[in-house]
DNA sequence: TTTTTTAACCTCGGTGTCGATGTATATCTA
DNA sequence: TAGATATACATCGACACCGAGGTTAAAAAA
């Protein structure tokens, strides 16, 4: 998905869309050579993408790889109906929240970050004794789990509040039609 | 690390292991079967959990895991010198969190909350335009972009305030004596 | 009594990722 | 001119993880 929206912005090169990778997923989750590459093999392959040899600027030759429409429209495929892991790992989310503009339509960005904030909103219940009981946050003897639940929490009400300014955003723009869905 | 740390709060079976996964890293990245037993068969050649086969209290017979010695050591080793994607990657650092308490010393601890404060602190660059250069957050055209960005710093600035106060406290716990290194 | 359900465990094949290694090329340095 | 460095691409083996499928056993439902 990185590739693909990374290249729906303006044509890349292997290299350069590596460190791009790196410090969007990055710095968090590097990503190998030995990923990055066969996944470019793939992704052309499938006609994703097309690749045209150029002269290096500095050094060797670089292929400079540019997004088709198939490409374009298998991105939008992902960002329109994500996998689940999409929605509830955080790197995967921010990785898909970082393309979701090249969705155009924000009827369907806006259905997105519901999707997000339909999880956000289920009780995160952590931890549990020997019996199978819960433990509530301020029942916890260490403070690093205590910590834990606070910071979770705390970042989980910055998103919320976000999302539901963004989502409210995305439906005025799309001039929802609140009216015509009486029965809700 | 998971499988080790809970086991070191009382024995348990696999099944039930695999709800606390679950739970803990679990809603975010549930963990497979053939993920979980081939990785306790792991552990247990490696001699850091022995198995007891109990009666099932509802159905087929369980094996009671229990921590030995070896395991408790590999864990507080995994504990004290995380590799870097346990301070780098969220997911797998709030694993770490869980399970930090089992590293009794408090300088240790200490040691490894500065680590992941220090990871916090390296502004985040995201985003380059064609060219190379760094884009800043208010000349992102996507709102999408803009929104990560803010919840990056916002989240970020949460966990540091949490981890600087935990930090200290811990260091005065464990007697902190700065007058020995004038030095610095 | 038979079937279904749920708990509990296990295995196997496919896939994705990494890390090590290797190659080629242009620039910079000794 | 020789080596070092950084760019740029590629492959391969090892390993982790998943998902599908299968097995055993007890309780619940038919």
């Amino acid at each position: 998905m990185a590739i693909l929206g990374f290249l729906r912005d303006f044509p890349l090169h292997g290299y350069d869309l590596k460190n791009r990778v790196a410090s969007l997923a990055g710095h968090v989750r590097p990503v190998a050579d030995g990923t990055l590459y066969p996944t470019i093999k793939k992704l052309e392959d499938a006609q994703c993408l097309t690749r045209r040899t150029a002269p290096g600027s500095v050094a060797a030759p670089r292929h400079m790889l540019e997004i088709t429409q198939i490409g374009t429209d298998q991105l939008r495929r992902w960002l329109r109906d994500p996998e689940p892991g999409f929605i509830t790992d955080d790197n995967k989310w921010y990785v898909l929240l970082a393309f979701l503009h090249h969705l155009e339509n924000p009827r369907e960005q806006a259905l997105v970050l519901a999707r997000r904030r339909e999880f956000l909103d289920q009780p995160a219940q952590l931890f549990f004794d020997a019996d199978g009981t819960p433990v509530p946050p301020e029942r916890l003897d260490s403070p690093f789990r205590k910590g834990l639940m606070q910071i979770h929490r705390s970042t989980n009400l910055t998103e919320i509040d976000w999302l539901d300014r963004q989502i409210g955003d995305l439906n005025q723009r799309a001039g929802y039609a609140v009216r015509q869905r009486d029965g809700d």
